[in-house]
RNA sequence: CGCGGGGUAGAGCAGUUGGCAGCUCGCCAGGCCCAUAACCUGGAGGUCGUCGGUUCGAAUCCGACCCCCGCAA
């Protein structure tokens, strides 16, 4: 019926690539031909089986979907199918050139930082985390290596002073989804030359490890916020207080420090704030989640945990 | 059956040898003050998650269920 529609077939898994499927979905110029994603797994609290954010997207939109355990596997059924895209967002498992060579037109990625810099999964934790001005949307042509394929697309956005994790891949997922579209077609109809990319300025970020959101107070308070942002909501970060563990989820540098270095980790209540010394400087914190509560204010906080406001915290 | 913490006033928390239900904040009223988010006085507001059991008597002990959360994935 569609014969002059871009057949797609769509690979992604977490919430991350929704806005992408959900945006080539509504679009007239593709046909998606069927979604791969991750398997059902067990997750979260009481291990219920979970099914992908992908998953679910495609469920309501009446699409197909495959979720192999290899994606090896359903190579002979997606040759069949002769897609123009192969169009990955965020799928979780590395494709073999086996799979990436079934498309006519090639595997398209959309890859949430300005690469050469930040390949890998935590592309969008890294910027933060470098304290970086600026951080985007690279859409290119897969290759076997890691996020290092011809270029097509690039957009840059400004990053605000208190960008979180969460902000961050809110706008990346959507700036990803905006300008997919359009450089797919672009790229069909032959108005793109991919450009490799540069062998100046190449990183690396491999996705987070749990430890990595132990808040260390003996670093700088500037740091210790880069990281509270970095790492919010996933994998969040955390100090101990009476044996307890707290998630400070939202804090701020003190501007005016006119107080005394104090031992890091110190806490103490200055104009209805909870300030912690830092290494360096004084971190104001915000909102915070002691370890089975829910995530609250911190004055709301301080109205049954006052002594948290004479407290040595991580120790 | 992955491990664990918790559901008490609008919010956040105390409260187990079972015996009149408390604290901080907020709210209402009054007072102080040039004034105030500050301070003082008084007040309203609770089926103690739900259902059942033990007991003279249950927030508290027992059982089932619902909901929230941390870890781990």
């Amino acid at each position: 019926m569609s014969s002059n529609k871009i057949k797609i077939i769509f690979s992604g898994t977490p919430e991350f690539a929704q806005p992408s499927l959900e945006s080539l979905a509504a679009d007239s110029r593709f046909e998606i031909l069927g979604v791969i994603t991750q398997p059902d797994r067990p997750a979260g609290r009481g291990q219920k089986i979970a099914t992908s954010a992908i998953k679910q997207s495609a469920q309501k939109l009446g699409l197909t979907v495959w979720q192999p355990q290899k994606i090896k596997s359903l190579a002979a059924e997606l040759k069949k199918l002769s897609p123009d895209f192969l169009v990955v967002v965020a799928y979780g498992q590395l494709l073999p050139r086996e799979i990436l060579e079934i498309p006519k037109y090639g595997a398209v990625n959309v890859h949430g930082s300005l690469l050469p810099k930040y390949r890998g999964a935590a592309c969008i934790a890294a910027p933060i985390l470098n304290g970086d001005k600026n951080s985007g949307i690279t859409i290119m042509l897969m290759n076997a290596g890691l996020d290092s394929g011809p270029i097509l697309k690039q957009t840059e956005i400004i990053l605000d002073p208190k960008e979180t994790a969460a902000s961050l891949h809110d706008k990346l997922s959507h700036l990803g989804a905006k300008d997919l579209g359009n450089t797919l077609v672009s790229f069909y109809s032959g108005k793109i030359k991919p450009k490799d990319q540069p062998l100046e300025g190449i990183s690396y970020f491999s996705s987070l490890k749990k430890e990595v959101g132990l808040l260390e107070w003996t670093k700088s308070a500037e740091i210790l916020d880069q990281e509270i942002r970095a790492y919010y909501p996933w994998p969040g970060s955390f100090t101990t207080w009476q044996r307890r563990r707290l998630k400070i989820t939202k804090a701020e540098v003190l501007k005016e420090t006119e107080l005394k270095n104090k031992l890091p980790g110190t806490t103490l209540l200055i104009d209805k704030k909870l300030v912690v010394a830092c290494g360096q400087g004084f971190l104001n914190i915000l909102e915070l989640q002691l370890e089975g509560g829910r995530v609250l204010k911190i004055e709301v906080f301080l109205d049954g945990h006052p002594q948290i406001a004479h407290a040595q915290l991580g120790s």
